[in-house]
DNA sequence: CAGTATCCAAATAGATACTG
DNA sequence: CAGTATCTATTTGGATACTG
């Protein structure tokens, strides 16, 4: 009973990766990154300051994303990827091509 | 301003592959299926069977899943993948491979 | 520029009981 | 066997205003 033993991962992958704006984010980070907070905004396009700053930080916490003070006065952030989260590109790209294929809107 | 053009089928991916369990019932499917209702409820720990149930539903609707009626007397269901749920197959299996190599559960 | 603080709405998930 | 019906809890996401 219960689950087969290789599930964990998928588990901890998907509590990444299912929310809302993270995919796009990390994606953001991949194409154009490394980004300040408001350029990570303008690019993201409704994202409000409090959810990408929650979700910037729970990338931190999870290692795919790191962030560098690189000047105050004003301050000035950076936001690029870790290794891990640069791999995570061929997957990304993957989903986007397979979406492409198969997910057409008007279902 | 706004997101760069290429962004909606990430979107509609994630809307699918971010929900909780569907990609733990599409990997099911993918290495054990087809499944009836209650073999896929023993193999996928913990859910519910209302939740289970609009899972389900849920991935037949985005084309991923179909349902038939194989019997009745008693009532005889068999759960598959579509092509575009096959067609997930690489990506499933590199999620999982990314996952273990970079997410430790002690974060 | 780069956020935080509040407060609120919506979406998701879950427990329990029941049905064709 | 294969679900549905309720009702509740939890988790996310969002709008608005303010700060170092």
């Amino acid at each position: 009973m219960g689950v087969h033993a290789g599930t964990e991962p998928l588990h901890r992958a998907t509590a990444i990766l299912g929310k809302k704006w993270h995919p796009l984010l990390l994606y953001t980070l991949l194409t154009e990154g490394p980004l300040g907070f408001n350029d990570m905004k303008s690019r993201v396009d409704g994202i409000s300051d409090k959810v990408l700053s929650e979700a910037l930080d729970d990338l931190q916490e999870a290692g795919l994303v790191v962030r560098d003070v690189v000047d105050d006065k004003p301050v000035r952030v950076n936001y690029s990827l870790t290794p891990a989260g640069r791999d995570l590109e061929p997957i990304i790209e993957g989903l986007l091509e397979w979406s492409r294929e198969h997910l057409t809107e008007s279902r």
